[in-house]
DNA sequence: AATGCGGGGTA
DNA sequence: TACCCAGCATT
């Protein structure tokens, strides 16, 4: 059974898999990492352009390991998960002292640095040093409980025990594979390799075997398909029983001066951790005498609710995060001087630079309709045309 | 062993 | 609206 899974996976691969993805062609441990961070938890469409610009300004471990932090933010801002960019500069430091510069080959050693778990470490390992270990992403997680009829709650340390002990019985036999050759990529015409391999996986959870509607009628491992055959391919893998989002409320200060925001950076753990956000007026707090109590600084006008394109008042509009929902109201507070002494961690931002900004969706949503609103309002200050 | 951690796509 | 996605760190 383990080689008719592997073996049926690589030949269906050769003909249907995905060859022209923009990682898929390099074994560099540096790219392939960043690949992998990049995805986890998150889908290839939306990682593509956020890949191909980190890589621009970023084009070797070296260069990410030398810069600050705070330059690497930008550049995961709203890509979501931030802790996996603070982590992947943190590695890329230890990468540089630790092992002096040279990427580790091998897994459980990749596995050691920040941000890299078990899974990811392998994926590295095997496109990189040519390994023979398995991976358990989302797309195994679902072929494997689907092809074998694994029951278990998403989560529990039972499935994925079970999950990982399958994986590695599944493995191509050793001597199926073809071993890596320096400098012989594994561009799809190379022969059946861990690299393959995985990446059939990965495929026919992505295009075939998806979380609704899978379509098993082409499916290349329907014949040995517990769940085909027992009509089950609907409840399997099991949903993770959820609970009701709890609900926030928050009312973020958008205080401008001239064509300029007031923002704080937020602490390194928690939610936006690193990045730049409006702060945030405390419930029961009167905004005028807050903002003058903590920022120094003096409103010019009364605070206004909301913000929409064009100027007029907004209502409150809402964020979903996995564990809770956020309704966040901006209020707008021109005020008349700027402080010259700042207090650490606060920064004024111009909202001629929104681009470059470490912020969060929601905020830079907020920001980018205010940008819009002050060009109508000053149409002095050279309105910038967007959109 | 369970929970925290974003944002976007999809039905 | 609710669910899911190339998971990992923390408690």
């Amino acid at each position: 059974m383990a080689e008719d899974f592997s073996a049926l996976l690589i030949r269906w691969h050769a003909q249907h898999g995905r060859h022209d993805l923009p990682w898929q062609n390099t074994r560099d441990p540096y790219r392939v990492w960043l690949s992998e961070i990049m995805l986890q938890q998150t889908q290839v469409v939306t990682v593509i352009p956020y890949y191909q610009r980190f890589l621009a300004h970023f084009p070797t471990l070296e260069e990410l390991a030398a810069a600050p932090v705070e330059e690497v933010m930008p550049l995961w801002s709203g890509l979501g998960y931030y802790a996996r960019a603070r982590n992947l500069h943190a590695a890329a430091r230890a990468v540089m002292t630790l092992h002096g510069g040279v990427f580790p080959e091998a897994p459980e050693v990749i596995a050691q640095l920040p941000g890299i778990g078990r899974s990811t470490a392998n994926a590295i390992a095997v496109v990189c040093f040519g390994a023979r270990v398995p991976i358990l992403d989302g797309n195994v997680k679902r072929v494997l409980c689907r092809v074998f009829g694994i029951e278990g709650v998403p989560g529990t340390a039972a499935l994925e025990s079970r999950l990982w002990q399958h994986a590695e019985e599944l493995l191509p036999p050793l001597e199926s594979l073809l071993e890596p050759v320096a400098g012989n990529l594994s561009l799809g015409g190379s022969g059946p390799n861990m690299t393959t391999y995985i990446q059939a996986q990965m495929d026919l959870g992505a295009t075939l075997c998806t979380r609704n509607r899978p379509q098993c009628t082409v499916c290349p491992l329907e014949e040995i398909c517990v769940a085909r055959a027992t009509g089950r391919t609907a409840e399997l893998p099991q949903k993770k029983p959820r609970r009701a989002l709890p609900e926030r409320h928050a009312t973020l200060l958008v205080i401008v001066h001239e064509h300029r925001v007031l923002l704080e950076t937020r602490p390194p753990t928690g939610i936006w951790g690193g990045l730049r956000s409006l702060p945030e007026l405390p419930p029961g707090e009167d905004a005028t005498a807050y903002v003058e109590k903590v920022f120094g600084v003096t409103l010019i006008a009364p605070a206004q609710g909301g913000l929409r394109r064009g100027g007029s008042p907004a209502q409150t509009f809402m964020h979903v995060f996995t564990h809770f929902r956020l309704h966040i109201t901006p209020l707008l507070c021109h005020v008349s001087l700027r402080p010259s002494a700042m207090e650490a961690g606060l920064h004024w931002l111009d909202l001629t630079a929104l681009d470059t900004a470490a912020l969060p969706a929601p905020v830079r949503r907020i920001l980018a309709e205010l940008s819009l609103y002050e060009a109508a309002r000053r149409p002095v200050s050279a309105p910038r045309s967007t959109r």
